[in-house]
DNA sequence: GTTAGCATGTAAGGAGTTACATGATTTT
DNA sequence: AAAATCATGTAACTCCTTACATGCTAAC
């Protein structure tokens, strides 16, 4: 498992569980959708596209191809199958180290409001401690190697020090802003004696949104 | 040219630079040499070696590793050849793009002090500059879909522009004291009227191609 | 009527990871 | 004597990028 392709294949679900879109958009979408400005090539993203489809996780929607057809050739508009919805809720759900690495934490973030807090939590706190672990070898080998580097070397592991204690920090308050919701979510159905909310994960997606 | 693998072929180049050593310890300065504690695995360092010595950019320091030979079998250690260090120094003073990308700035940050003040005035400008194209883009498309993103995406938004911001005043940092010492710097020359020093590397500064 | 952007793809190849395979040396 | 760490390498595989190739459509 934890294949590094698993981001560009959550990514696309998690899009067109939004709605339906043709590759184009889909990658105007993604490239956005991290941030930070990388640019997601064509040549990487029609080839996953069609393994997609070869797998049943999405299909083409006729309806809206065959509609635009008369005019735009070619155009091909995707949707999920149910089997994509499955694959999308149990992948947004994993909560294991393939949700904690660089290359995917931020698509699993992007789709936080799909997941229920106890999984945000998870993926936040294994991505922190990830970070942690890293914070502590550079520690190390700064500690033991100090007197040997010159000014630059130096300068650049303050640098990367630096942004990845603030990355702790900002995973730091959003676990804490997580538990505080989670808290008052937990009391709710408590108090109630309800067990049924929790049951598809799926009523806390639409809460988010503005 | 502007491999991708340049970083790595210069990151050897340049530990080897300061002193001959074999693959297993390359690998634990390369990945402490970067920070931020990615870990250079062997299966990545070893054929690079390889290819290097085939290069004739390293070869076999036989003088040590005979004399380890008889105790530790197996253990090669490298050193740099002529050629290498001429290519150590015509990478290290190269000032366009590859200088620039994600993976190889580090690097190069790393050997600035195998540089003259007015190459590493041009990549950290050259990395600013791009960081910025970033910035504006994502600064953009925020603008345009803002509306529509749940407070996860947005948040994630927001802390990659935060991260990237904070980079480029680094930068801006560094530029200014660069500036400065190459104005001491400058000006000692100048007045001293001798223009012998640049003969080598500074040619090269024309060179922007890649 | 031509530039810019929309839209889809393929082929070749680079970079680097994982997992495998092996054995010596040092520490406990 | 076992465990950890030193030390070197290979093979298969994955992911992705670059460069190419094609054609439609909107705007100026």
């Amino acid at each position: 498992m934890a294949k590094r392709g698993d981001a560009l294949e959550l990514a696309v679900l998690g899009l067109l569980h939004e709605s339906p879109m043709h590759g184009y958009e889909l990658r105007k979408q993604v490239t956005a959708l991290l941030g930070w400005g990388r640019v997601l090539s064509y040549g990487s993203l029609y080839p996953c596209l069609k393994q997609m489809v070869r797998d049943g996780l999405i299909a083409e929607d006729l309806a809206v191809t065959e509609a635009v057809r008369s005019s735009r050739r070619g155009k091909i508009v995707y949707k999920l199958t149910a089997e994509g919805k499955e694959r999308f809720a149990a992948l947004v759900s994993a909560a294991g180290p393939s949700a904690w690495e660089d290359d995917s934490f931020g698509v699993h973030f992007a789709f936080f409001s799909a997941t229920n807090a106890e999984t945000r939590i998870r993926i936040l706190e294994g991505r922190r401690s990830r970070l942690e672990e890293r914070l502590d070898r550079v520690r190390t080998s700064l500690a033991r190697s100090r007197a040997r580097l010159d000014r630059y070397t130096l300068e650049l592991q303050r640098h990367g020090l630096d942004s990845v204690e603030r990355e702790v920090r900002w995973l730091s308050e959003l676990i804490a802003s997580e538990r505080v919701s989670q808290a008052a979510g937990t009391r709710t159905t408590d108090s109630a004696g309800i067990t049924t909310t929790n049951a598809d994960q799926t009523p806390s997606a639409e809460t988010n949104r503005e």
